[in-house]
DNA sequence: AGGGTCATGTTATAGGCCTTCACTTTTTGG
DNA sequence: CCAAAAAGTGAAGGCCTATAACATGACCCT
């Protein structure tokens, strides 16, 4: 459909997609507006009637990843209703899978080296992704005995720390190169064995 | 007081010193080759007798700091005997340490994006490293009742994802800008409850 | 001492990339 | 229908990586 002539209709959003392309094949340092540019079909120049420079339009494609992130997040949550731990659980593994299923988005997101206050949408996307992670977290904490119940923000960071950990060492190329197990189990285990540490599952799952 | 004339005499060494303050003040993007000479006070073309390229510089830098973090690693170990347990927990407070004390060696390490396969060399000292908290997590692993132990090197693995995405998210800019708790205190609690999970701590410690 | 050789710098240069500027081509709204 | 704004082009500046040809001086061997 796109037999565009001197205007391309929807440059912007071209953009960001070969910009994920590319950031997926090549790294965050591998990829050049030119390229992204000659993808879309335009010159370099044309750029930057959208973006205000190279790292605004990976700031963009962050940012769209967060509001799938969010999303995701979101609907992890609601699978694993109405039990909190299940959904707690539930949150942890959408991170994995998120950083799967969206390489891109998730290295424009993680490790292109854009600060997440660059922007106030964001921001506030970000915030939008990480309260779900929080609100699970709140829901099962009204489940841990009251005298030793920690923040529910601690262990919804740690639970958050582990997830991205588990992703950055094990399950890109990084330095974890030799997996030792599939990410997901390594995931999952560590997880149960954090949640036991809690009080929350029972010694003998 | 190397008053140096046509021959530097220490080049090598001054460059990556030179790119190792530059990471860390502007990030492994930030970074260029030029300006790591320019600082060295010497020509850019002269980086090339001592590294192939830009990414060869990097990777001495990083694999210098695998050299550093090793070393910590195992004095970390040291400091904790005989407890294993003990040891376990100083090898992962260690992790934070070294990014706290050398956010320069720790951001070529993990966040500039260079493999730890590129050089046989950087692939050996970096198995050293994450070799001290195998060792320790096997000494630990003797401690658990053996029908319910997991493999030394899952828990392994699960303390360094949690050092590493306490350090990422919490400690350093990127998203986590706003830590809600010390990353010290963060990575603190967070094996502490992991390790009750192992059933390796008493309930109420 | 003298001279050859090799490591280590320098200058010059090619090629790529980011970004800006002036200019051109459409689209759009009154 | 036309004027103004939006969107794309081409040229150019400046910085960066990397290579090649040349210069310098350290070191060894006799």
């Amino acid at each position: 459909m796109p037999k565009r002539g001197y205007h391309h209709g929807n440059l912007k959003q071209a953009l960001v997609d070969a910009a994920l392309k590319l950031i997926e094949a090549k790294g965050p340092t591998g990829f050049t507006v030119s390229e992204a540019a000659k993808q879309a079909g335009v010159t370099p120049a044309a750029v930057y009637r959208h973006f205000e420079g190279r790292e605004d339009l990976i700031a963009e494609a962050a940012r769209q990843g967060y509001e799938i992130f969010a999303d995701l997040m979101d609907y992890a949550y609601e699978t694993g209703q109405p039990s909190a731990l299940a959904s707690f659980e539930a949150t942890g593994r959408a991170y994995l899978a998120f950083a799967r299923r969206y390489p891109g988005h998730y290295v424009a997101m993680f490790e292109s080296g854009i600060s997440i206050n660059r922007t106030p949408e964001l921001a506030a996307v970000a915030r939008r992704a990480f309260g779900v992670l929080e609100t699970a977290a709140e829901k099962l904490s009204e489940h841990i005995p009251a005298d030793k119940r920690p923040p529910p923000q601690m262990f919804s960071s740690h639970i958050w720390a582990m997830s991205h950990g588990v992703v950055e060492l094990f399950a890109r190329g990084s330095p974890g190169t030799k997996a030792p197990f599939p990410p997901e189990d390594l995931l999952e285990t560590g997880i149960g064995i954090y949640l036991r540490g809690l009080g929350l599952v029972p010694r003998d799952e």
